[in-house]
DNA sequence: ATTTGACCCTCCCCTTGGGGGAGGGTCTAT
DNA sequence: ATAGACCCTCCCCCAAGGGGAGGGTCAAAT
């Protein structure tokens, strides 16, 4: 099959299938012989394979390695699960970043009035006064 | 002051400080007449003010509309609560993603031996095979 | 047999919020 | 006078996408 229906089988844009090749992420495709790149049902179960991880957010280079690992029928699982546990950290830490944020935020709003007057403690917050309040 | 001190004050580094003024976020500073860049006690508080909220997750968009806010004294408090509180949307939304992630990929880890077999629920999972687990 | 529209190709630019480094000018302290 | 620390502009890079130009190919309808 062409790309477009790589394309809608896997859920991965014509664009990025293309750009994940060039990146050497997936192997390169066969071509046919007008140059379109042909794939199969392995190919885009490769794809579907990197969609899968993409929305559990790993990264490019660690999908990747979990790639390869995949493929490879020697691996260990152990090396799989240590991708996943850092994956699992970095994102935990990426949750308690956004949380502080959230808490000093909702702090803030609703203690904004939020009518038609200028004074406002999200602006003197981010201007640097002190909170008094809590 | 020059630029590097402005930096230091502020915390935010020289190389983004050129940046914020290229991209229009913060006024082009005034030049001595050698070129360099000059900052008042006022500008660093600009830049504190940019830096505040940066770490509070807003975006330069988003900045840029805070500080012209800020600078208008005749504002009204209810145009800066509508973007803070449109941001605490989107960081709520990031944080229920990521969790959703956490969830299965903690589900999954915990599943997985870890060892050196090649087994890997993982893997398995991002391949598409459904869990029957759970 | 030709035309039209849907595909496909490569190549380049843009996004966000940073960073590195080259090549060259300026300032200050020794 | 010279070294070292600053400063300037300009260009390139990252992730993980996207848009679109300019041109080739294929298939179906006329």
């Amino acid at each position: 099959m062409n790309i477009g229906e790589a394309s809608k089988l896997s859920g991965i844009s014509v664009k990025m299938i293309r750009k994940y090749e060039d990146s050497g992420i997936i192997p390169k495709a066969r071509r046919n012989e007008s140059g379109y790149r042909s794939y199969s049902e392995k190919d885009v179960h490769t794809l579907k394979f990197v969609k899968t991880s993409r929305s559990l957010g790993f990264s490019m280079k660690d999908i990747k390695e979990l790639l390869s690992l995949w493929k490879n029928t020697s691996r260990t699982s152990a090396n799989v699960k240590r991708i996943a546990e850092k994956h699992v950290e970095s994102l935990e830490q990426k949750v308690d970043e956004i949380n502080m944020m959230l808490k000093t935020l909702k702090h803030l709003t609703k203690n904004c009035h939020g009518d038609n007057r200028p004074n406002c403690p999200i602006l003197s917050n981010l201007s640097g006064e002190q909170d008094k309040g809590l």
